[in-house]
DNA sequence: TCTTTCTATGCAACTCGTTGCATAGACAAG
DNA sequence: CTTGTCTATGCAACGAGTTGCATAGAAAGA
């Protein structure tokens, strides 16, 4: 149940409302966590009505009202907990992987225009981590030196830049793979 | 809904038993899927009440009985139209990096221990995947030429020992990390 | 003016996935 | 003879995650 864990981190880093975790997990939290707008909306009920959250009504103008969570007593002990608690190591879920073993029985170059889409989105999320990487990072705007939330920080994105890369040199191989099976390559 | 289309080509590869099937997403499948045997027997029953796989009561010597499931002609055709379709690219959910990141609200040192284990555990991956393309792709016992399955089976494996090499790269760069902020004490 | 887009929150229904428990035959070790 | 392990299947309950729908104010553009 790491949706708390990952809400709570990121409630800690800066308050804020539903709707503003959301965006969030579209971006930087996105790097390593996914979540909808309704699993938050939810978890977030769930916490405020555990004690872990606190809650404040934020009128704004132009936009409507808000509402602002912010970490609570319970809540940072319950992350603490976790933190000292050790978890599994990842498992894969790779459907393309599924898709690519599944091939042998339907048609392998069917799945190339497929593995090339995957190949753009895959290098669209690089090209955008390295631009947050130098923007919060590695730029001249960025500050020097980092403190210990920043390196942490960094270090994730690090991951999300060599997941990327590794994925993207994957499917160059499965690419070739294909086209070798397929017959000649194009030009 | 992936885990029904990976439990087909696991099943056109090789029929097997609900047991079978459990032991490989341990093994081979479990290189990019897993499934735990509960979520594989109520998965197969509700394929079978489908019409997509059928089923053969084997008696065994010195075992209990087992069903053998096999795919029925549905079932090809449900795996064909999958495979033709469009997938999103995946999402990740890395726990570890949500640890990463909440430890700058707790003792980052003490997540080292925690790392190290993960790193331990993927090692220990890369072995049993790269013992694995030995036995199975690139040894003296291997077929050569490989068929087109075997080559498409590699492909995804390849995949496998590229993305726990990456991991263990990325885990020392968050050990290194971790040490320099637990060591030069804060200015 | 009308439509679309963005901010902001939420319900209902459903499927997916995990955990704990239960059963049962065969075999091996103590 | 009891305990433990391996094969083999399954139920029940719960929690996690997805999809579709609904509402509503404000701004921007056709």
């Amino acid at each position: 149940m790491a949706l708390e864990h990952a809400i709570l981190v990121s409630l800690l880093e800066k308050p804020g409302s539903g709707y503003e975790l959301a965006r969030r997990f579209e971006r930087s939290i996105g790097y390593f966590w996914t979540a909808t707008h309704q699993q938050i909306y939810r978890v977030l009920k769930r916490m405020e009505g555990d004690g872990m959250l606190a809650v404040r009504e934020v009128a704004q103008q132009g936009r409507p009202d808000k509402k602002e969570y912010s970490v609570a007593a319970p809540g940072s002990a319950a992350l603490s907990r976790w933190l000292h608690e050790p978890i599994e190591p990842e498992s894969m879920r790779h459907d393309l992987a599924v898709k690519i073993r599944g091939a042998a029985f339907d048609d392998p170059a069917a799945l190339i225009r497929e593995v090339e889409r995957h190949h753009a989105v895959h290098s669209g999320r690089l090209a955008h981590y390295l631009a947050g990487e130098r923007r919060d990072f590695t730029g001249p705007d960025a500050p020097v030196p980092l403190d210990q939330g920043r390196e942490l920080q960094h270090v994730v994105l690090r991951g999300g830049i060599a997941y990327e890369r590794m994925t993207i040199a994957w499917l160059d191989d499965v690419l070739a793979t294909l086209h070798r099976l397929g017959g000649p390559p194009p030009a």
